[in-house]
Order: structure tokens, then C-alpha cells, then sequence
DNA sequence: TTGTAAGCGTTATCAA
DNA sequence: TTGATAACGCTTACAA
């Protein structure tokens, strides 16, 4: 492995040299760089950015964290982000918290010890140890995709939807279609019971707002994902009593629990209209196409990651909001109750 | 930020001693120890990680490249990587190719620059331009999952099922449940042609064994996505003569596929069969349940991981590849042909 | 425009 | 068991 001092000396320059003309070939006057740039050819020369790195005391890395990899969700968020980070020579590094309750400090050890420049959270972390992060004072470059999770880390800077309006929306939706009888999949406590209270609260404040009062037993709480929905919708699906519609935390769990529905013989829209939360792409196929809120998944990737740059490039700016538009998406999965 | 330095001081003892002290406490004695220890929490010193990845000439990161963030097919087998890179200390990289013919190069240089360890490519690149390779001579430490991809690349170790044999399995299904109008959807050119190329094989070998000539017609190549699943089935409905049964090169096409076909008003499985690949989440909860072929995902991305260790160790052993066994799930997407 | 040389924070070698 | 010190490869004042 040839360094920049091969170089050199095959170039008959100094090592500064080889370093300007790799950094700002400008810099160098044309007979110079010749001789250098063949230099580099012939020793196959490649930067160690380990060096560089090191040196520079940047990583040129940042990191994004999200609860799994391989949820269609966040595909879309990532991949906002990556565009914005390839234009300004940044990589990804991908941490998944498996939805379990990862320290907060874990990952901002990873940034204090200098192995990534700054944080994009797109998930939640229960429980978020703040008093560890004040404790610090100067917490590392760090932004919130998706959600403002907890009232106390709104000094962090924050990327996403108006959740509790958005859920509002949704259940205005439910409730204009007819419905009074209608239930609640929530989070459960640690998979996204933060991530999600925003969208519990605009569920109530919806239902109160239209004096239709909450039926508890239809506000089931279990983990936002397919599995979590299929469990929850067994459940109703069991009781005497049942709501004429189900509005979920996110896609994943109504997708689980139009199959659970359909599964014990009930109809969807027919039976149970059931609305979601995301607009994920298998929302999209499923049979009946899932009716849902749709999050501008790539803008609130582009948006966090601008962000995120601005906070490594020094600049302050507390915790300010960036509130992207939603948008209702009617399908087929709701309909007026009764038959 | 404070250094080894500041430890030093305040503990009076040398750098050296705060090195030893962090990476075998063992080594130096008690009272010491316990010197450095205050000293390291008055100061809040956090390994420069930077330093430290100069200085050994290792980033303890790995570079895992696929198609895209989000494909739920790719969760457990990153999952499955992380299992064992986090129990080495190693931190994962993710890069998406979107899709897209990155060159290998790029890839191959973030190796060659230090910045990862090692690879583990989920992906097909095309073209992928083995001539660098070996014109390189030392390739990077590399690890192909999912795929061998294609022949020339054979001196890189692998680990997959038998694709080949996986699609002859899944062919040889339909053809026991008794079709022999059975056709192909097949990833296109650009998006997987040389990742699904084995499983195009497959088929083919199970039809001509069974004397069933193969319809050119019903075998259309599309992107492996639910978009291409979705185009290649519009073709297909609109034809005069039908399939009675399709198979698809991945879940997320039969997933797309099953959603056109059930558009046009034909049943699934009654007026077609749909046979997926992969076994991934949301064809477990599709309407009809897709039956497919099973990936052990988890198995693949930790044998992936533990073989790239290897070679990150020194370990050589060029092109062997590690067989994982597959498994056929019958589900309600296929069923006898005709009524 | 180019060269000299300091220094980034570690780890590792060698003496003490 | 500990300390002094070289070395890793690069960037960047500063000097020439």
C-alpha cells in the first residue's frame, strides 16, 4: 500500500505537494501536477482516509438511526437523506435499534468519540436518558426525523409531520364516513408508545372535539409492527362488541390487522373500515388498498439531513421545528358503517 | 475535549499507562488504575477513535451494500450481519446501489482507502467489472451474500441457497399440482438479471425435465419489484392466452403481480397461481397468502458476517461457497390449474 | 509555487 | 509494572 510519500518521491516533489494537488490541483503549476498525477498512477496511489480523517478530526460519516432495517418505511427517509449526503461527500452508517431500548448514550458516545460527525434519529429510544445529555452540555450534531418524541428533547432540532394533526385528520375522515364506534391500535410502551402519543392524542381530541366518547377497550396497545397488529385485531375480533372501524398507529399494523379481520371471517371496508398511519408502499397492493396518512417519507430524509449539516457546520439554532405537510389518502379499506 | 494527554496528567502517570489501562486494565497495578480510572471520569475522556483507527490501520466498520433501505427481504439478513459484528466490536455500513450499476470500483476504493474492512454485497453490480479486480490483484476483503452472481466472480467466497435448484423446486410445485401453462416473471436487465439469472435456469431445467416446452411469451422480464411485478401481470392479463399458474423471481414482483392480476378481474389462485421467492414479511399476510420459497435470511447474513471476519483476519480460501438449504412453503396462492 | 516541519492522539517498542 | 519515545499518513502554517 503506496502513501503519499511513494508518491513523492517517484513525483520528485514534497510530500505538501502531493497532498495540494490531490486537495486543489490549482494550486500546483502544470508541469508539477504531471509529474504528480503519473506518480499517482503508477503507484496506484489512494488516499488513506484513515489518516485524513484522523487529521481532519471529521469522519465525513453521519449516522441513522432507525428501529430496524428492511421496514418499507424508512426506505424512502433514507434514501432522502443519502441523496443530500452523496452530494456533500458524506456516508451512512446505518445503527438499528432493533426496537429495543437502546441507551441514548451509546450512540452519542459514538459521536464524541469522533466515529460519526452527527445523528439523524429516526427512532425512538426508550427511554431517552436526558439528564445524561444536559449533563454533557454540548450534546453532539443531532436531528429528529419523524417525530419531536418527548416534550423534554425539544432542544433538539426536529424534521416531520404535524402528527397530532395528522391523526385528527384521519379520525375527522372515520368520523365523517359515519363512524362512532371506532377503535385505537397504539404503540405499545416499547416499541413507539412516544413515537406514536402524538397520534393517540389527535385520535381523542377528535373524538372530543365530535363528543363521541372512547370505548378504552377498543384502544389496544401492542408493537407497531405487522405481528403487533395481528395481535391487537385477534383481540377485537373477539369481543361481543366491536368498533365499525380501527384507525392504526402506522401501515404495519393495519396491514396485520386487515389480515387478522378478514382471517375470522369478517369484511373489510364491509365489516371494519380500517385507515392507517405512513403510506408505505405494500399499503398501496394490499387487498382492499389501505386507505392512510401519507408522510413525505424522501423530503423528511432530504429535510433532517440539511439540517443535520447545518449543526456540524456550527450553526446553532435550538430546537426548532420543521413541520412538512401530510395528506389524507383515500382508498378502499374505509367506508360508511352499517351495511 | 480531553485527551490521553489530560488523563495523564491529572492521573501522573505517562500516556502509555492511560493506553494500557484502557485497553487491558489488567496490566497495570491497582493503585494505579484506580488513579487513571478518576482521572478518566474528572475529565469525561472518550477514546479518539479517530487516532485510534489511524493508528491501527482498521475502522472496525464494515461496508454492507444493497439495492435499497427499506426492502423488507434485507431486514433479517442485516439483521442476521449485525448479530455478529456487534459481538466483535464491528459497526455496519450500509450503502444502497439504488438500483443502479455502481461501479465496483467505488466500492472497491472505500476498502482500499481504509474506510471499511470489509464488504459484504447483497447486491448484484452491473456490469461488474472483474477486470479491475484482478488487475488490483489483492481484492478486498469481500463476501457475496444471497448470490454467486456470476461465474467469473467465483473467487469470491459465497454464501446463498442453491438458487438454481430453489427455482427448479418451485417449478417442479406447479407442475406437480398439474400446470403446464406455467410462466416465468424474471428480473429485467438492469435490476437483477444476473441476480435472478440462476433461478431463470431453474425453471427452465424443471420444465424441460418434465418435456413442458416454456411459452417465450409468458416469460417477461421486469424490475424484481412490486412496480415490475405489477407491469409484467398487466401484460399478462391483457393476453389472449393465459398462464395457468406464474412463477416469479421474488416475493415483492408475485406481491405486484397478484395485486394487477386480482385488478383485472381474474382470481388468484383459482384463474392463476402465483409462486414467489424469498419469503418475505408481507407475503405471509397478503390476500391469498403467497406460497414461495424460503431464504433462511438470518442464517445468510451471519454466515456472511463470520466468513468476511475471517478474511478480514487473513484467512484466504478463495471462491468456496457456503449452501444454505431453502425450503418450499405452501401457502393458498397456488392450486390445481383449471376449474 | 514549492519545501520544511510541526502536530493531530493513539499504540507499540524498548528500557528502566 | 511503568515511562519515554517513535511512528502511523496526512494537512497546513510558515519559510524560502
Amino acid at each position: 500500500m503506496s502513501s503519499i510519500k511513494d508518491v513523492a518521491k517517484i513525483a520528485r516533489v514534497s510530500i505538501a505537494t502531493v497532498s495540494r494537488y490531490v486537495n486543489s490541483p490549482d494550486s500546483v503549476r502544470a508541469p508539477t501536477a504531471k509529474r504528480v498525477k503519473e506518480a499517482i498512477k503508477k503507484t496506484g496511489y489512494e488516499t488513506n482516509s484513515l489518516a485524513r480523517n484522523f487529521r481532519m478530526g471529521k469522519t465525513h460519516q453521519i449516522m441513522v438511526v432507525l428501529p430496524s432495517i428492511g421496514i418499507p418505511f424508512y426506505g424512502p427517509i433514507v434514501e432522502g437523506v443519502r441523496k443530500v449526503a452523496d452530494s456533500v461527500g458524506y456516508h451512512i452508517l446505518v445503527m438499528e435499534t432493533a426496537f429495543n431500548s437502546v441507551e441514548f448514550d451509546d450512540f452519542s458516545r459514538m459521536v464524541m468519540s469522533k466515529q460519526t460527525d452527527g445523528i439523524i434519529l429516526l427512532s425512538t429510544l426508550s427511554p431517552f436518558k436526558e439528564p445524561n445529555i444536559t449533563a454533557n452540555k454540548s450534546h453532539p450534531p443531532i436531528v429528529l426525523g419523524l417525530e419531536s418524541i418527548s416534550t423534554e428533547l425539544s432542544h433538539f432540532p426536529c424534521v416531520c409531520i404535524d402528527n397530532e394533526a395528522a391523526a385528527r385528520d384521519a379520525t375527522q375522515y372515520l368520523i365523517g364516513l359515519g363512524h362512532r364506534r371506532i377503535g385505537f391500535l397504539h404503540g405499545s410502551p416499547n416499541t413507539g408508545s412516544e413515537l406514536t402519543k402524538a397520534r393517540a392524542v389527535g385520535f381523542r381530541n377528535a373524538m372530543a372535539a365530535n363528543d363521541i366518547p372512547v370505548n378504552e377497550d377498543w384502544v389496544i396497545k401492542a408493537p407497531i409492527t405487522v405481528e403487533g397488529g395481528r395481535q391487537a385485531a385477534r383481540q377485537l375480533s373477539n369481543m361481543g362488541s366491536r368498533p365499525t372501524a380501527i384507525f392504526c398507529a402506522n401501515d404495519e399494523m393495519a396491514l396485520g390487522a386487515m389480515f387478522e379481520i378478514k382471517k375470522a371471517g369478517l369484511r373489510v371496508p364491509e365489516d371494519i373500515s380500517v385507515m392507517g398511519f405512513d403510506n408505505m408502499l405494500y399499503g398501496e397492493i394490499s387487498d382492499p388498498p389501505l386507505s392512510t396518512i401519507e408522510q413525505p417519507a424522501d423530503k423528511i430524509g432530504e429535510y433532517s439531513m440539511r439540517r443535520l449539516l447545518k449543526l456540524i457546520a456550527g450553526e446553532t439554532g435550538g430546537g426548532s421545528m420543521e413541520i412538512i405537510p401530510h395528506r389524507l389518502i383515500e382508498r378502499q379499506s374505509c367506508m360508511k358503517p352499517g351495511k
